[in-house]
Parts: structure tokens; sequence; C-alpha cells
DNA sequence: AATGAATGAGGATTCATTCAT
DNA sequence: AATGAATGAATCCTCATTCAT
């Protein structure tokens, strides 16, 4: 709504632009969605027409997949696993938790719009859902490789089951610190979800020696 | 071109129309959430005209609101909480979890939709979704006041960090399972969260008691 | 661009409303074809908004399909095509041509908007344009039994030629008429084209019997 | 993202990018006409920038009055007329009309776009009609100067009829072969109507006579 | 209880064109 | 000679909603 800050901008700067679209376009969609973003809505935010947005991008279905890609990246090197990090195996999988917790408080958005996208079933899925799959299931795959990392002794099925259910509770809890805000102590809610994955663990690994 | 092709529509049935209008709604918003469902994809698939539901409903607002209402009691009644089990208590919660699953499986669309507005955050909050939020937390009630009769030990706290957990994994399981549909044997995953929070539910007695 | 014949009209008349839109649609479309048609166009010609068109009809498509099909319904009984009068062939020939010259006189919007779509080659072909290849088949084919009542001799390809030549020449002529306008006497030169249709007719007839 | 990946652009050649800026706008616009030819589409076929294109022609109007230019410059070197020849008249009018329909099958998006532009009638003519009724008048007065040394016996008003129907049987026909394809044998269909012109001179010639 | 018709606002996207480099 | 970026107007069409019947 402020316009004082455009005094007829003309040295045209692409990649400029393309970040201030996206910035706009993260913000708007991580609050209400793929139907909810408009172009109309993002040109406002972004200072730039309409028209000008899909000079940078083909189409909305493009835009929000950009978005994902971006927003992925820059979570993911938020989030600085410290693999090497000595110190038992609990240990590790607390300060891995807590980490991803953190992350999760500054990244909000590229999270809660991937959600919802992933929810959605639309006929003819949107490019950003794809995306959010493909890229959800590369962290995954990191979650996994530190599962067997830390228990060694876990058989393959035992792997995926604590990995699925680790990367449900981080979804889980995060929707509910989405929906109860500062009620919810992230850091110490995601302890507690390593704590009892850590548990879990130790009790397949016994379970599977015997 | 001529009137009397008119299929002798059967007398007008109010309580008939606005199961058709709801049932339709259901199904579309729990695929494309709120700005997702449009009145005239309603009103095609439940095959009344759009001015129709506004004869049941005073605003989309309205309409998906009754839908969230209708679905939980649907779903409600689908969980059917043997509360009166014998058995340990973890006995009792495994039965539980697996009652949970089961009913999450036969109605999706009521927790889709509902995630996907609680996800949401836009200025105004639909209707729909503070019925949702409102609607979960009976249920976080009914979860709190079992945890509080199976682990009587537990201190106030403890139920509540108990509960938020519990719902939190059933909500990111139940996302895992959208996501991944049959690889996740959601009965199966939901009986690894029982025991995990039967695990964490006597550890925090144990402390409690210290 | 007159405001004033439309004082809150009320009363809604599908069928009125209807061909209010035909009525603008004919005439743009007849002047500028397909693209050259927008919608808001039409809309402030018949004075209904352009939400409202779509009340009437699907598409853009749909509409100028519908228009040439009306089109072609008035156009067919304005050429009145006295077949049973009496007469030389040559008489009934030229009779016929200039009945048709005088319905093109009056109905250019159709004939200009079926070649213009007809000479189109777009990748998805606009269903206007199916329409009215259909149609001008019909008319074809009127033509082609006429020639055959009135030189039976006649084989089936030589009738088919003629029929072939017969059109092109109407269509032709057409054209010349709406490129120079009043310097075309239609009706004269249709009679001259009825002239030479006629001797090739007789000497085909000739040549067939030797 | 890196800059050096530019494949070596071909030392910019001005004669050339306008051939081949033509070159795509004929056939677009002979394809859809001129509301369907969009700057956008005509880029996308050449492979050189929007921007580009208005480096070579003013605007849109230009671009296409320059294809109609050159297009018909092209077909006439292709038609070829052997005025020389020696023969009969009817010889002479048979050759030729097989020339010209051999080179509307050459170049049928000039006369495609053409007609197309000569249907229209749009309150401010686009330059390209204006240009291609004036070389179509051109073409015409060709015909009429042959018309004339064929059959010197015609009046003024005679050779200005004929004329007129020999060009509109070419338009029909050319019409006629666009709608139907291979159905019509232009060259064959080409030689009844000079057969049929050939007659109608001598008939009129008798009658001037008389 | 229902519906055909209408409507203004807004949806995404494309348009022809310009301008600084 | 060419182009990346920008832009306002216009494109088709859908939106939620209303209203007279």
């Amino acid at each position: 709504m402020t316009r004082s800050e455009a005094p007829r901008r003309k040295r045209a700067n692409g990649v400029e632009s393309r970040q201030r679209i996206l910035d706009a376009t993260v913000e708007i969609a991580g609050e209400r969605g793929y139907d909810g973003t408009s172009i109309a809505a993002v040109s406002a935010k972004c200072g730039l027409p309409a028209s000008s947005i899909y000079w940078h991008f083909k189409d909305k279905d493009d835009l929000i997949a950009a978005v994902i890609e971006r927003s992925f990246e820059t979570w993911l090197t938020a989030v600085e696993l410290p693999d090497e990090t000595e110190g038992t195996s609990l240990d590790r999988v607390t300060v891995m938790a807590a980490n991803i917790a953190r992350s999760l408080l500054d990244a909000p958005d590229f999270l809660r719009l991937g959600l919802m996208l992933a929810l959605e079933r639309r006929p003819t899925e949107p490019r950003g859902r794809t995306v959010f799959l493909q890229v959800r299931d590369i962290s995954r795959q990191r979650i996994a490789d530190t599962v067997r990392t830390l228990y060694p002794e876990l058989d393959e099925a035992a792997v995926r089951t604590l990995t699925t259910y680790a990367v449900a509770g981080a979804d889980g809890l995060f929707i509910q610190r989405e929906i109860s805000g500062d009620d919810v102590d992230l850091v110490a809610v995601f302890q507690l979800h390593a704590q009892l994955i850590h548990d879990a663990a130790n009790r397949m690994a016994a379970r599977s020696e015997a």
C-alpha cells in the first residue's frame, strides 16, 4: 500500500524482480494455499504488475513450484545437521530434533504451504505438490540415513517404520504449533519426540537380536 | 425446448436435498480445500442449481461449516471408544489407537479438509475453521480424559503433553497415509504410536513419583 | 453507448436475452471474425453483462457455433427455393440463382463469418467452423439435387463437378460483392453464373450421350 | 545461470532475421487471420524475441502488410503468365487457368490470409487489407488485359463482367479446395472455369456484334 | 422448497508495445 | 542489430451471491 518507495524504477533487474515475486508468493501462499493465492495479490505485494510475473514464471503453477523449490533449499541450509557430533545416540537424536524444530519455527511458510498442497487431491495435481513431495522425500531419506547410522542393529523394515514415525511426529507437532501458537514449546516437544523414537529404536534393536 | 421433458421431478424434499448438497461438498472440499470449492462445482456434483444451495445455506462459509459439523458427528459415532474395556492400560491404549486409525480410514475427507483449514492463516477466518478447531478440541479432551483414567499418577502438565503428542502423532500419521496411500499400514503404525505413548506415560509417572 | 433504454430491467427473460446476445454476436462476428469477436464487445452491444452471456452459452466457441446455426436456419427459410416452378431448365436455374443472390444480400453476416471460419486452419478447430461446414454441405446437397432434377442425363461425376462449380462461383461472387460493394450487381452476376452452369450442363449431357 | 552458455550467436544479420520473421508470420497469419496472429506466437515460431520483431517492423499492422507484399511478389513470379503462347484463345485461356491454379496450390497462405482480411469489416481497416486489395487489383487488371487481348470484340462492360467472373471463380474454387483438400482437383476445375469463360466471351462477342 | 436468470467483482493469462542496454 | 524486462489494457471466463417467480 505504500507507494512512495517506488519512484519510477527503470533499471530492469530480472534477478531481483524474481526474488521479489518469490518473496511475496511464499508469504501469501504460505497463508492461503494454492487457490487462495491470487496473482493480483502477489502483484500487489511485490509491486510488479501481474503481467511481469508472467515474464518470470510460466503460470501460477510454475510460480508455486518455484516457491517450494527455493524454500526447501533455504530450509535445508538452515537445518544444519551436525552429523559429526560426539555423544550418545540419544544426545545426537535430541540435538537433531531441536535443530529441526528451530528451523521449522523460522520457515513455517514453507511447510505450511507444502502440507496444504500435500493434503489436496485434485484431479490434475499442481506441480508444486509434486515438488514438495519430492523434496520431502529427500529429507526423509536423510532421516533414514541418520537412523541407520545411530542404530546400526536395526533392519530395513524397522528403519522405515521409525523414519515414518519420526516424520509424522514432526508434521503433527508442527501443525499443533500452527494451531495453538506459543502454547506449544516446539523445541521441547520435539525433544520428547526424539526421546520416544530413541526408546523405540532400542526396543526394536533388542527384539531383533533375540 | 418443450417443457414436458422434465422427468417428473420427485416431490421436493428439503432434507434429502440438504444431504445431497452436503455429500457433494465434503467430497469436493475434502479434495480441494476452501478456496478450491466453488458453489458451481458443488451444484454440478449434487445436481441442484446453485441458487438452491443458497436456499439451504446462508453462504459458502455456512456450507463449509455445516460440512465440518456433520462430518465430525459421523466420525465421532464411528470411533466408538470402548472405554469400559478390561485389560492392561497398554491393551486399552492399543485398542483405542486401532479404533481411531480405522475411523480415519473411513472418513478421510473430514480430517483432510479440517487440516487444510487449520493450516490456513487468512485475515478473516472461515467459520469452518473455527468449527473444526472446536470439534478437534472436543476430541482432544476425550483423549485427555482417557489418559487421565489410564495413568492416574500423571499430573496435569504431563497429561497435556501426552495428549498433544498423541494428537500430533495421529495427525502426522494420517498425513503420511494420505501421501503414501497403502504403503502405510495405518492401524499398525497407530499401534506403535500407542505403545510409545504408553512408555512415555509410564516414564513420566515414574519420574513424578520420584 | 446509449444507456437510457435500460432503466433497470428486472423481469428475467431467458429466451429474449439469448436472442439479444445472438443478434449482437452475428453482427460483430460477421464483421471481425472469431478472434476479433470479444465477449466484452458482445456484452456492450447487447446490454447484458459478460457473465450473463456465459449463462446462455458455455463459452465463446459455443456462442459462435450457435450463431452459425441460427443464421443458417434463417437463411435457409429466406432462400425459399421454388422447386415446383414450371419453365425451361434455364428459367428455373436463373430464378434459383436470383433467389440465392437476394438471400445472400440479406444475410451477408452469416456467409462472411462462415467463410472466415472456413478459411482458418487452427490446430484446434472452432466448433463454429465445423457447424458451418456441415450446414454448407446441406446446401450443397440441395443444389446437387436440383442439378440432378434439371439435367437428368448427367452422371454423378458431372453432377458433382457442376455443384462444386456452382457453389464456388457463389462464394466468389459473394466475396467480390463484399469487397466492391454496390459496384457489383449480385443478382445480375448470379444470373450469368446460372447461365454458364446451364451451358456446361448441356454440353456435359451431350458428351455423355455420345 | 552462467552466462557463457549462449551458443555463440551467429553474427547478427538483419536481412536474414527479417526473412525469418516474415516466414513465421505468413504461416501463422495464413492459418489464423489478423487477430489470431500474436506477436508472441510469431516470436516463438521464428526464435527471435518479440522486441526484435519491433526492430524490424513498426507494429503488427506493418508486419502483416509486409507479409502480404512479399507474398504477393513471390506469388506473381510463380504465376509466370506465358502471354506470348501461340494457339487458339481457348488454348491460351486454358493454359493460363492451369498456371494460376498451380500457383495457388503453392502459395495458399497468401490468398487465405488475404481473403480473410478482405472479408473483415472493421472500423479501422488494417493496412494489410488495403495492400491485399491493391495487389489483388493488379492481378485483376492483368486478367482484364488478357481478356481484352484474346477477345478484342468485347466492349469494356463485357470485359469487366468477365474479369469479375473469372476472379470470383478463382476465389471460390480456391476456397473449395481449402475446405475439401485433395477431393478437389484444382487444376481440372480451373480448366472448366476457363472453358466456361471462353464460351461466355464468345457469346457476348456474338451478341455485341449483332 | 426450488430455480432460471442475472450481475459485478475478480480470476488467470495474453496482448501489443516500449525502453534501457 | 538485438534483447531482457517491464507494463497497462484487454483477453476469456468463473466467482459468490441475489432476486423474482
